[in-house]
DNA sequence: GTCTATAGCTGGATAGAC
DNA sequence: GTCTATCCAGCTATAGAC
């Protein structure tokens, strides 16, 4: 499975195969067939290992995280490694994967999944005296948090640059957002408001449950 | 050309090939080398020819918005044509090849350049009287928005309900956007001094520009 | 469990007929 | 410009030795 992750992440979706991923683990390619059956299933185990792995490995340091600022620290610090252990490029890669072989799809919703239960976590308890956690679809944008990760990633493949400065941008948001939080309960309610006549207020979620 | 476009969409970048692009146009498997060189070289044309006539598709009718919300709705329109013609999760197919194909990654980058010119300079102008304008990164904006609708199209190819779900937390922080631009010169003096404490503010940018 | 060997296929790329 | 034919490398998957 580690043989599999690196060789996605060295070569790619497109040069992942039986021999490849033999190779960079040193053993026969016959090994794959024989402990996984074919190399999607060895591609799909290898992925959820992976995040399991990565997500346990954050878990600690996002539980200390207490504000979005801080969230957004976190988020900066895991791209910074990403350039060393590409795990979310890994993702990426097989993602690309799963649009056109719906046996990877599974197992790639599934290290997404594992992501966005601990962003949403933290997320929650974030947001929990905030105005803000009674108005935002906190599940939807705990989504978009890890999908906006992956694209970024891939960016950062082919744009250093710009990448870089996305994220900074990125952060500029985040701190206005929190800029949003400190307001009165006044602006709260315009809040409010606009969300509902702009005809985005969620049906579900946190406040809408019976 | 078009051939390339619709078998990256519908296979991917793992199953493109001379003989699979030749197929899908109809023609013999060795006009791809006669006419291109090589498979990567006619994806490179395919794609920046394909951003192209996506983007210019698009320059009209995001030449009408101004608004944030309104770009958001151009956004939203967007991602409902991909179900149909997929152009985006082409990029994001392209991108990922190009992760460990450095002969892919100069069109990636440039069929990427193209959207996020577009997205800057409608940013710019929906921001232009805007409080915000002076204190955001149009430029960086631009490549993070690009950037994360690339995460949410490969996202929801595994996760439907999910990405969906994303995009509507999105059009909420939009909505909340525009309601920060609406306030007052104290909140938005309170902003810069908020964004210069997080060590956020940019140094380059329109603002910084002799 | 790990290896070699092999079948049968698909891949990039070229030579050469038309 | 487009085709057929071809080379050889690499692919998945299996059979069978150890």
């Amino acid at each position: 499975m580690d043989g599999a992750l690196e060789t996605l992440r060295t070569r790619g979706i497109a040069s992942v195969s039986a021999r490849t991923i033999a190779a960079a683990a040193g053993v026969n390619q016959a090994l794959v067939f024989y402990h996984f059956g074919s190399v999607d299933e060895l591609l799909s185990a290898a992925c959820t290992h992976g995040a399991r792995q990565r997500v346990a490995a954050y878990a600690e340091r996002l539980a200390t995280v207490s504000s979005l600022s801080e969230l957004l620290q976190v988020g900066l610090e895991l791209h910074e490694q990403e350039r060393a252990d590409g795990n979310v490029i890994v993702l990426a890669q097989l993602l690309a994967g799963a649009q056109s072989e719906p046996k990877l799809a599974p197992a790639a919703a599934d290290a997404l999944a594992l992501w966005i239960a601990e962003i949403e976590t933290v997320l929650r308890r974030v947001l929990a005296d905030s105005p803000l956690a009674a108005v935002l679809d906190v599940p939807g944008l705990a989504r978009s948090i890890c999908a906006a990760f992956i694209g970024f990633e891939l960016y950062d493949g082919v744009d250093g640059d710009g990448a870089a400065r996305a994220v900074s941008a990125i952060a500029q948001l985040g701190s206005l957002i929190e800029l949003v939080e400190d307001l009165g309960p006044a602006a709260r309610r315009l809040l409010r408001a606009k969300l509902r006549r702009s005809g985005f207020e969620r049906g579900d979620g946190p406040s809408g449950r019976p």
